[in-house]
DNA sequence: ATGATATCGTTCGGAGCCTAATGAAATCAA
DNA sequence: TTGATTTCATTAGGCTCCGAACGATATCAT
C-alpha cells in the first residue's frame, strides 16, 4: 500500500509530463518546478480571492491591492502607488478612475509640482478595509493551513531570496 | 555593525509598514507574508520573462504558457488546454486566435464529435520551443540562484502543499 | 530669458481575461 | 422521429493591463 505524505505535496501528473518532455535538454528541473509552482500558487490564490471575497464588493484583485497599499501607507504620489502595487502607470490611471467612481480614492494635486498627483484613500476605504482585510487574512490562513508556522517562515524566507535576486 | 544574512532574505520596508498597519487587528502575519511574497515573486518573474525573453517573439506570458502545454502534452482538446493553462475557455479562444495568426497552432475538428476542437502545435512551435525553452530555463535558474538545490526542493514542497489545500 | 531636455499623468490601440448569452452539435426521452 | 436537454466553442460586453505616443509642467544650459 502506498501511503500519502501527511501534507500531500507529491509531484503532479503535469509535472511528470513536463519532466519527460525536457529530459533530453539538460534543464534544471528544480528551478523549473520552483518557478512553475510559484505561478500555480499565485493563480489559484488570486482566483479564490476574487471569487470568494472581492467580487461581492465590485473589486478586482488589482483594485484591492491598490487599496491595500493606500491603507498601509496613506496618501501616495501616483508613481509610488503604481510601483508598490506592481502595475504600470497607465494601468493605475484606469484603476484609480474606477476606484474614484466607487468613492474609494481622491485625487489631490501636488502643492508645488503641477505634474504630480497624490492619491488618497477616503473614509469609506478605511471602513471597507477594516471589514475586508480580516476576511482576506482568513483566506490567507485557510490556503496556508497545511503548513506549520515554521514552514511558513521557511517559505517566506525563500521567496524573499528570489525577490532579492530579481531586484539586485 | 549589522551583518546581512548570506542570501539577504530580510523583511522589506513594505512588509514592516504592513505589519504596523494590521498589528491591532489580530491577524496571522505568517499567512499574510507567505501569500504576499508568493504574489510578489510571481509578478516579478512574469515581468522579467515578458520583458527579457517573450516580447521579442511577440508572445505574451499566457501565450507562452499555452504553447508550453501543447509542447509538453501534444495536441489537446480545447477544454483540456484551457484547464491546464489556467485560463477560462473563452480566454483560450482569443489566445488560440492570436497564436493561429502567428502560425503556432492549428485547429482540428474532432473526428467523431463536431462540437469539439483539437488544438495542435505546428512544426514552427516545436522549433520555437526548442530554442525558447532552454532560455526560459536559464531565466528560471537565474532567479532561483540564491537557493540551494535542497532549498528549492523545500520551496516546491511547500507550494505543492498550498496547491493541494486549494484543490482539496 | 529661452530653447532643449527630463519627468510627470493620461490617452490610445491592442491583447488578455472574465461571466453571461448564444449557437452548434450530440444525446436523451417518449 | 422529434422535441427537450446537455455539452461543447464562440461571441458580446466590460474591465484589466501593457507599451508607446502625447501633452503639460518643471528643470537645466547657455
Amino acid at each position: 500500500m502506498v501511503t500519502d505524505s501527511p501534507h500531500n505535496s507529491s509531484i503532479t501528473i503535469a509535472e511528470k509530463a513536463a519532466h519527460k518532455r525536457v529530459r533530453a535538454l539538460g534543464v534544471d528541473l528544480g528551478a523549473m518546478d520552483a518557478v512553475a509552482n510559484i505561478f500555480r500558487a499565485a493563480n489559484s490564490i488570486r482566483n479564490k480571492a476574487e471569487r470568494d471575497l472581492l467580487a461581492q464588493h465590485g473589486l478586482s484583485f488589482t483594485g484591492f491591492t491598490v487599496l491595500w497599499v493606500l491603507w498601509v501607507w496613506g496618501p501616495r504620489e501616483s508613481h509610488q502607488l503604481a510601483e508598490e502595487s506592481s502595475v504600470s502607470k497607465s494601468t493605475l490611471t484606469g484603476i484609480v478612475k474606477t476606484l474614484h467612481t466607487l468613492k474609494l480614492v481622491e485625487r489631490k494635486s501636488h502643492p508645488s509640482d503641477g505634474r504630480r498627483l497624490i492619491i488618497a484613500p477616503t473614509q469609506k476605504t478605511l471602513h471597507l478595509m477594516e471589514e475586508l482585510f480580516p476576511k482576506f487574512n482568513e483566506l490567507e490562513k485557510e490556503v496556508t493551513k497545511g503548513l506549520t508556522k515554521k514552514e511558513k517562515s521557511g517559505l517566506i524566507k525563500k521567496l524573499r531570496t528570489i525577490l532579492h535576486t530579481l531586484e539586485g
